[in-house]
DNA sequence: ACTAATAAGTGGCACTATCCCACTCAACAG
DNA sequence: CTGTTGAGTGGGATAGTGCCACTTATTAGT
């Protein structure tokens, strides 16, 4: 940043804010966590569902992903998420109070042992179901968190198409057939069993897990676990990476 | 975002900037624009270079957006460039004035017409030339800007694997030659001609313009236009599109 | 004029990832 | 033992790319 230096400090911040799109697959279906707005009078959008989130605590707060980890873990407990920002959106009219800026952080979190955890001003925290292949829930939400939503869908849809994002969404230890059924479940459409395997394993982000393999109804799967869990990994070929090096 | 109703007014609220990383197809190069700060005491990072860019007006901007176009146009007179939004930082310790956040766009734009106008703060604004195939000026910038150079420029290269981004840094009618000359300025790479012309023409993304051909030293080469400036185009295939819709 | 030089533009074959379909394998139910 | 179900494998058809040789259009030089 570059600050003018005619004005030192100007008359009017705009206040700024952190939002968290937290999805995970449950039920089938992939669902995103909503908290209601509180209804006293003087509120914006009182009783509106919204996305968590809050102010940046700049005495607690390192960073603007600490910020948003700390809000992600008061939440939901989650410590490890894969945690990726969105953008951030500022305008004078998104906010009847001011003009604000929002960062806006998206989490992709395992459906396994979740406790949902009411903020300290008592939210009502619920998981809402995105119906497949929709960008939105089909409700109105508070502020621009809808048209944020939507942005943070379309998002995991297109990174899904070249990345192993949707292991991310699954429990540490997974199967194929559970990894093709999450990537389905985010794509909105059905994807090939032969060619899905081959592509991922060929693109080597995931490792079999020895001599492991799940007890089911039929025939038991192999169960494989993600290689790098910090670095997530792209597959497909682009330009041409050519033979010449580069 | 969502407010904390136990505190309404937080008590600190960082600081929110813009900075802009503008780059252009200068001398065969890909260059990027900075401005010198100024050095006068008390300033943070006196005489260093830096990426143009200032605080939100909050009377005049209506959003982000708004603010990020006001000061390329401000610095450039550039009106439609190519603008995307790469992301926030905000940290405690990036600048030395307190908890800041900053936006950071990056902008392609031709090298046509281009007067740097020096700012308001009569900064002396040039351009640097980015060594080819490097992510970075090999020098110190103010503040975190030499992160943010590197982030933008990774993202650039990343994208215009996939994309027909450098038609943005060239005027608005060019020919395959220079389109080509252009991605591999950014790649940092050659790239095979015949596969390129064939990627590029298939994608549909430029149009020919009916008969006109640009005189040069050799044998005239056909000119181009970009199809809809307003929105690029992908190419590249991914996951399995399939047959069965979706 | 004719020829050489240079860059624009074209065409074809090999390679490789994907699509799609058929097949085998391992468990369970009756 | 047989049928059913879902896991896992294999192969031919298709399509985008890498690579390379070729043709075309223009200028410079003789």
């Amino acid at each position: 940043m570059t600050m003018d230096r005619r004005v030192l400090v100007p008359i009017e911040r705009p206040f700024v804010t952190v939002d968290l799109v937290i999805l995970t697959v449950r039920n089938d279906r992939l669902e995103v966590l909503l908290v209601r707005r509180p209804a006293t009078t003087g509120e914006p959008y009182p009783g509106l569902w919204a996305l968590p989130g809050g102010f940046i605590d700049v005495g607690q707060d390192a960073t603007l992903e600490d910020c948003a980890r700390r809000k992600l873990r008061e939440k939901t407990g989650v410590e490890s998420p894969y945690l990726e920002q969105l953008g951030s959106y500022g305008s004078a009219s998104r906010d009847p109070r001011g003009w604000s800026v929002t960062q806006v952080y998206f989490a992709l979190i395992p459906d396994e042992g979740i406790a949902l955890r009411p903020g300290g001003n008592a939210d009502t925290a619920a998981w809402w179901s995105i119906p497949e292949g929709s960008t939105n829930l089909g409700m109105d939400l508070a502020f621009d968190h809808a048209a944020l939503l939507t942005a943070a869908l379309e998002r995991l849809r297109s990174k899904v198409e070249y990345t192993s994002l949707p292991a991310f969404l699954l429990p540490r230890e997974f199967t194929l057939p559970e990894l093709q059924r999450a990537y389905e479940i985010v794509l909105g459409r059905e994807v090939e069993k032969s060619a899905f395997r081959r592509r991922v394993l060929d693109a080597e982000v995931i490792r079999k897990i020895p001599k492991k393999t799940r007890l089911t109804e039929r025939r038991p799967a192999q169960l494989y676990r993600l290689k790098d869990e910090a670095n997530l990994k792209t597959f497909a070929r682009a330009f041409g990476q050519g033979k010449r090096g580069g």
